[in-house]
DNA sequence: ATTATCTATAGATCTATAGATAATGC
DNA sequence: ATTATCTATAGATCTATAGATAATGC
């Protein structure tokens, strides 16, 4: 039965991989302690001595879940570093992260949620929102110390919304056209500075979503 | 005990008011059907002799949540009409519908929970988005028919994710530079057509937010 | 000797149903 | 006779704890 420390380590991450996963896709209300741990292979009576309490992993699987999302960012800005946004964009506001809720934004998936929480587990989304904006920042040129710009802010808020919005009603077309709208309005906030009107750009929207 | 059909279709609207505020406050997983009765001052064996499940009640209690947001919207829109959508994004993004969940939108409130629920809430959620984006579409002096603008989505979505966002941290100040960026950004999105830079309008959303 | 995991269970709560009660409405 | 509401309860599930088991680690 028992396993040594190693394994009991891997276990523990295990379980918070598998939370992390199954909060986002069931909200940390929609799945108990037996769920959580039959998804990592355990069962209920071993949580106790991993976690001390639901709360305790629903901080820790939070944090996990917006540290893997910004290692996504990341990944996305390296593979097009010529245009980071652009590809962080892409690949945000597609279909494609609309449909993966247990893999995707742990902001989008369990925003509404964490309003309700403790304040450790809005804890572990704000260290992550924090890291959102300063990626975000320094692509715009903008990053004032670890002071996040203005103009970030308003393109995270418009990224977490439309995603929001796009999971939230059931008309396949009105809800491509919220992700689409967004990174049209995102794009022509990047190239801020010369904006004509906000009809351009769509041709550029169309290539990346 | 029993009382007349008046009454009853009284304490039925009753319910559903009661719970378009309590799933608000806590999540559709979040409050029993016990807390729901009593918060409308009946007990939980009457319920469902008005609702045939908690679903139905959760899907008329977000249509409920949906229509009374988009009256508030038309309401601070009539109070201001030479600059509604102004109007709106003061209340909005304002602190005051951050700190009232309750009563605030149910998209900030409700959203990640909604992506979970059944076709038949997310109805009641597309529904009331219709009906934000038509009217920030007619305000724009862009609505298409029916056919909401890409301006108004994008607007919608910025607004939406500053207050999830806005929601999601513990700190007062962050909290506070999401709401105002994203009305920055809106307000700017809105005089486009001779947009110059970011940081103008900066007044503006001071004096409204 | 310690401890990671297991089975079992306590006690609370959840949705839903059953049957009693008492007022309504025909 | 019908029915809106009440009390009571079934059966499931939830968080958390207790005690047994068996392998680890000293």
């Amino acid at each position: 039965m028992r396993v040594n420390r190693i394994q009991a380590a891997e276990n523990r991450e295990t379980v918070i991989n598998v939370a992390s996963r199954l909060f986002r896709e069931r909200g940390f209300d929609g799945i108990g302690l037996k769920g959580l741990m039959e998804g990592a292979g355990l069962t209920q009576g071993a949580f106790y001595k991993q976690f001390t309490s639901k709360e305790d992993l629903a901080v820790r699987a939070s944090r996990r879940a917006l540290e893997s999302a910004s290692r996504r960012w990341s990944a996305a800005a390296e593979e097009n570093p010529e245009d980071p946004i652009g590809a962080v964009i892409a690949f945000y506001l597609s279909t494609e992260h609309r449909d993966e809720k247990m893999d995707g934004c742990p902001v989008v998936a369990l925003g509404s949620d964490a309003a309700r929480q403790s304040s450790d587990v809005k804890a572990s989304f704000e260290t992550g929102i924090r890291e959102y904006l300063k990626m975000l920042s320094r692509w715009l040129g903008e990053l004032d110390g670890d002071e996040p710009s203005s103009r970030a802010m308003a393109i995270l808020s418009t990224m977490v919304g439309a995603v929001v919005l796009s999971r939230a009603v059931n008309d396949e077309r009105l809800s491509k056209q919220l992700l689409q709208a967004a990174a049209k309005g995102v794009l022509m906030g990047v190239s801020a500075g010369n904006v004509q009107h906000a009809s351009s750009d769509e041709s550029i929207v169309e290539a990346k979503c």
